[in-house]
DNA sequence: TATGAATGAGGCTTCATTCAT
DNA sequence: AATGAATGAAGCCTCATTCAT
């Protein structure tokens, strides 16, 4: 057996790292249930990939639902903590809301597993969302930064007034999501690969079209 | 007792009829898939809600995959049955644009089912329409209507050049099939109820809004 | 291998019996909760001394709590089904008396069944009596028929008044059930053994006399 | 997150009193068994409502079944506690029996949890009274005293002759302690609440009218 | 064409207990 | 003397599916 690595990263050993547990195990089960929805995703499976054992899942968060609860709630926490960076106060209207609409579309590619979360968590009605304290909270400030930008335009006479932010943000919500949600039966109904970089830059490109042309003045 | 059936109550007794019994089986099948998902879906509560038996199912449908196969086709089929009957060729490309669009947010809003299967389709990454021959056929008018619309509007002058009309229809699609898709989650972490008859028309006329400006010359 | 018998019940064969399967099932768990009371009673275990399978358990009965609902039922069932022989009406009302405790007394001997299913009954409070239909009806005649015979003692002037029937059927039960319910403990505590059949004679005899005297006038 | 405790409510900390510790344990333990059995008490349960720790359970009584045996003994000494304050000798015997009978219907009473440690006990068919060298010495004097107020009630010609004290002493057991161990059924079934204090007092009264009539001369 | 009975495999969860500090 | 983290074994239950009639 000459061939047999040394294991660097032994498994089972008693490592008291509750952090790093709780950590490794959302991680591997947002794997697998952004793979194979909530019914779908296993226990077992997801138990197999971590560095702990399965009773361990149950020792820190208590049933399959609760799991899915905290990745859904953590998939929340992930895209809008990347939010906060954005700074398009000194933009002009324009340009702010130009690279509001681009991060968004990036943010949302970069980010499939809220994407699909947010799938899964609709096929369930929101019925998880309801039981949880969190995301409603971080939910707060895009609307409200949107709202912003939107005002300064109608302000200055770019963008034409009677658009409400949050059916602004609804829209720009649509397009970018849409397209990381629908890709797979798009890309297969319509034989069209969209998975290239060329091809997403242009979706970005028309998007923006989409959306600045709708508040245009 | 839960898998007992009271013995009183007998089911609606063997009728000899392959076709209405596939019908509903279908029919309750569809419900189920589109309630809870693929995985979700419990042939035992399928069987319970027909008129017919468990086994029933089996010797139509081979087995669950090809059930659900089967409402994915169901789906598209029931979609794009009610299309063919747009007449838009005497219309202004305007007016035809218009016209689709309107009839696509409304025809998703009242094909709940098409779009939940969708999305239940894209949590399995599209792994059942490669299997179906069906569906590819299905989707070939959609976007052949859509072009002639769009190219006669270029050739008139009030559609600007350059957008392909696959691009066109997948802007139409995310914006209306989105209105479906996420409606529970977008419902409640906004707390903003989008059901009303008023706020669908709102949104409707805002999607069309979308469109014909980003097409306008 | 010679020595192998052959096996006249083979075990898993696909029998359709569904009142076989679930008397035999029913017979297994009552001895498995007798023995070990509802917590300690083991499914697989249930299963293993069965001729079907542990799936079957789940199809007739549900679950675990509905199993040992049922063997609370059928034990009632049992011990009540046994009483309806005796005729009481022609015998003098002590020789009705004394007959009726001394069946008592045997019955409860020969039922350990339904004294233990008592006992782990008590040990929950009575909750699951509560969700019986069955067993409030099977209680009535019991002490019914007291009341007669005593009544009828009460007017012949051999026993005197004021004891309710109820009252009555309190002590002999306290006495009969006693003696099957404690005699583990009692045994090993005054390591007196009870069991033998002179012991026990002794016993119902001394039961019969404290009943006896009690109504006596 | 079951088994996570919150980390702010800490509990009450560290208090260097290993006897205070394990008589807490003992209680709480003893409430958990008592309501729910040996096999249905759980540990987890038995911890959270202690002072301290699911560890020090383990470190003071080893494993589950020693903390149930403890509790066995201890149920066994509470109640043979109680009875040493009992002076009989300068009654005479009826009273001095009618004495003793009203206080073991009185102080099972008062001990449910003997009663219900008892129970149990002999759904487990005694087996941890067998390993318990503690309790059988704790039941010497019970029988010794009856006995020789008996032994002095057939010398005074007022208790007839030919009982033993320890069948007599099965008597008063089986009445007093069938009052407590099957007042939930027996109230549900004959839906007769056994639990006021004018029943009570009623049951004990004719409970002592048994036994004196039983032995009377 | 139809059905109630039956099932193996695998799912989720919980248990008493031990380790590392 | 005390604790939070960790665990293997085993518990209950459910799933899609097939058999016998």
């Amino acid at each position: 057996m000459a061939e047999v690595k040394p294991k660097t990263k032994t498994k089972k050993t008693r490592q008291q790292d509750p952090e790093g547990t709780k950590r490794n195990i959302t991680e591997v089960a947002m794997r697998e249930f952004v793979n194979r929805g909530l019914s779908g995703a296993r226990i077992d499976e997801i138990a197999a990939n971590t560095n702990t054992s399965k009773r361990m899942i149950y020792y820190y968060f208590g049933d399959k639902d609760r799991l899915y609860l905290h990745c859904l709630e953590e998939a929340y926490r992930e895209i809008r903590d990347g939010e906060t960076a954005l700074k398009l106060d000194h933009l002009t209207p324009k340009d702010a809301l130009k690279k509001l609409v681009e991060y968004t579309f990036e943010h949302n590619n970069n980010h499939p597993n809220f994407v699909r979360m947010v799938m899964i968590e609709n096929i369930h009605h929101g019925s998880f969302i309801d039981r949880s304290d969190i995301i409603q909270k971080l939910n707060a400030t895009v609307v409200n930064d949107l709202e912003e930008i939107y005002l300064r335009g109608v302000e200055e006479g770019v963008f034409r007034k009677g658009i409400e932010a949050i059916d602004l943000h609804w829209h720009i919500s649509a397009l970018c999501f849409f397209n990381v949600s629908n890709r797979d039966t798009f890309t297969k109904i319509f034989e069209k690969n969209l998975n290239s970089d060329a091809e997403q830059a242009k979706l970005c490109q028309q998007v923006v079209a989409m959306i600045m042309r709708f508040v245009a003045a």
